[in-house]
RNA sequence: GACGGGCUAGCUCAAUUGGCAGAGCAAGUGACUCUUAAUCACUAGGUUCGGGGUUCGAGUCCCCGGCCCGUCACCA
């Protein structure tokens, strides 16, 4: 990254990022400045600075020192001190300027003064550009506008940029800029950077409520011989020593049941799965879940736990289990345990009147479906027909949190039978402003019905050609074939939690670096 | 994948019925020692997403392609 360097026709094809002619000139004018820099005897990249206060803590310290002061001089002012940030505005005023100097706790105005840093020290002044990395060397004062400053006794360019920001009062608009180059979103709007910092502390409280129930977090093979676990089509790769296809997962759960039959009784893993499919405002290729399995535990405790998690998350991270309305979105979503309970059986008879006990065949379904309106796949699976029904005529009325419960055993081949329920299986999923937050069940762990339900799996494969059916894995059978103890087990959308704790539509706005065409 | 909307200066946006491609910010020069969207004067900045067509004339109309967004389809 030689700045003498900067032909962008030098940079090759797959740089994307191709400067226009005006651009080039803005480019140019800091090179210039750079080149000035360095004739001075500047270094525009030093290594190090050591600043003594973030913009945050530089305010706070002033408002102390005037909180503790009983008269009300003037001239007040502290200790000095060191910040550094970038230079997000500037004002200039002659032989006195003002710079909006921005890091990442907050902003923190600079003041900066010819007869008080000396005229080489506040030549500097002049080489600074917007978007330029500046240490600042002074006191906290306050100015006769009664804006906190550091009036600056010197100031050290950190880092020379080349590059013009976004407009510093309409800010960055581009959606496909944002997306992109997410670091200028970051810099530009504040919304991005809380989305950011809220998704962290999801995922830091989401561990915290996990090892505080005794769970041991674990981390399993993305490079998997078997795409297992989901009903979804992998990617495919290929190790060449072992000169072996190899696919990504698409789900963690065959791995950590292993872990339960191994003996580690509460266990879960927080990682990034992979689906080769279509990508929408909640949908991204790589999307990150948790899975959790805990032994000795049904689908009610799992629901239990599953409620409480997710409120004590959005206590921890929002302050509060009632997450505000949007106007025009959703209303005050209310995540407080215990959540409603609605047997999926009746819920669809309710809101369509087909019950699909009756409608036990692909045939009869369909016909059921037609006479509702309700668009049929040809053909489709009968599950996949009744998942149609659901995400249709169910899912979008379960705007407070919800499970649905009780699935039918053709969809759920890695569910345990309902006792007394024939065709039932222990599952339920959770949904919240008609979105699916999670998918859970009491596993299954008798290993002769699993191995039964693979095959049928792979026979409707065959059948429907239909490459997100489940895959039989043995390694993962002859595992439960030495006894896998009773469990609960979930799968949780981080990336969708995350998006109703920030009220955000889009998987975009909370995935940093969303999956994007190439240009 | 289908349909609809969008793409104009580095950024944010204008451009009437098809009739000279503009403004603010950013940039450059100059003035200014308490400004905060600083102010004032001047200067420069354009392959109107790419390609083709219609026309005396296309940012604008037509066709092909790219990318983004939305709806539908599929999935979580």
């Amino acid at each position: 990254m030689t700045p003498e360097n900067h032909s962008q026709e030098d940079t090759g094809q797959q740089n994307r990022i191709v400067s226009a002619a005006g651009e080039k000139k803005l480019i140019d004018d800091r090179l210039s400045k750079t080149a000035q820099m360095r004739s001075l005897g500047i270094d525009p990249y030093p290594p190090r600075f050591d600043r003594t206060h973030t913009t945050v803590e530089a305010i706070t310290l002033f408002e102390r020192v005037e909180g503790d002061s009983s008269d009300t001089a003037e001239h007040l002012k502290t200790e000095p001190l060191r910040v550094a940030g970038r230079v997000m505005a500037r004002r200039g005023q002659g032989k006195a300027s003002f710079i909006d100097l921005k890091d990442g706790h907050g902003s923190l105005q600079i003041f900066a003064r010819q007869n008080a840093m000396g005229d080489e020290a506040y030549s500097i002044i002049d080489l600074l550009d917007l978007g330029d990395i500046i240490g600042v060397d002074g006191t906290v004062i306050r100015t006769r506008r009664g804006e906190i400053s550091v009036e600056a006794t010197k100031i050290t360019v950190l880092t020379k940029s080349m590059r013009p920001l976004p407009d510093k009062w309409g800010g960055l608009q581009d959606q496909e800029v944002r997306f992109r180059q997410r670091y200028l979103d970051l810099i530009s709007n504040e919304k991005a950077m809380k989305n950011a910092i809220l998704r962290s502390k999801v995922v830091q409280s989401m561990r915290g409520f996990m090892h505080g129930l005794g769970f041991i977090e674990v981390e399993t093979p993305i490079l998997v011989p078997v795409a297992a676990g989901a009903q979804a089509t992998p990617f495919e790769t290929h190790h060449n020593q072992l000169n072996r296809d190899l696919y990504l997962r698409i789900a963690t759960e065959l791995y950590l049941k292993k872990l339960i039959v191994g003996g580690i009784e509460r266990v879960f893993e927080i990682g990034r799965l992979f689906r080769n499919e279509g990508l929408d405002h909640d949908h991204n290729p790589e999307f990150t879940t948790i899975e959790s399995y805990q032994a000795y535990a049904d689908y009610s405790d799992v629901m239990e736990m599953v409620e409480n998690m997710v409120s004590h998350i959005a206590l921890e991270t929002t302050g509060s289990m009632i997450l505000p309305a949007i106007e025009g979105r959703r209303p005050e979503i209310d995540l407080t345990p215990p959540w409603t309970r609605l047997d999926l059986r009746a819920e669809i008879k309710k809101r369509t009147g087909i019950d699909f006990v009756e409608t036990s065949d692909v045939e009869s379904l369909s016909q059921a479906m037609q006479e509702r309106g309700i668009y049929v796949e040809q053909g489709s699976a009968w599950g996949r027909l009744l998942d149609k029904v659901i995400s249709t005529e169910v899912e979008p009325h379960l705007v407070q949190p919800h499970f649905l419960i009780d699935y039918p055993i053709a969809m759920s081949p890695l569910a345990k039978q309902k006792p007394g329920a024939a065709g039932i299986v222990e599952r339920f999923e959770g949904f919240v402003v008609g979105s699916e937050l999670c998918n859970a069940f009491s596993e299954l762990n008798d290993p002769v019905d699993q191995r039964e339900r693979f095959e049928q799996q792979e026979r409707m494969r065959d059948e429907f050609d239909d490459s997100e059916t489940d895959r039989l894995d043995e390694d993962f059978l002859v595992a439960i074939e030495h006894g896998m103890p009773p469990t609960g087990g979930v799968g949780l959308g981080v990336d969708r939690l995350t998006m109703l704790l920030a009220g955000e539509e889009s998987i975009r706005e909370i995935l940093l670096f969303p999956a994007m065409r190439n240009v």
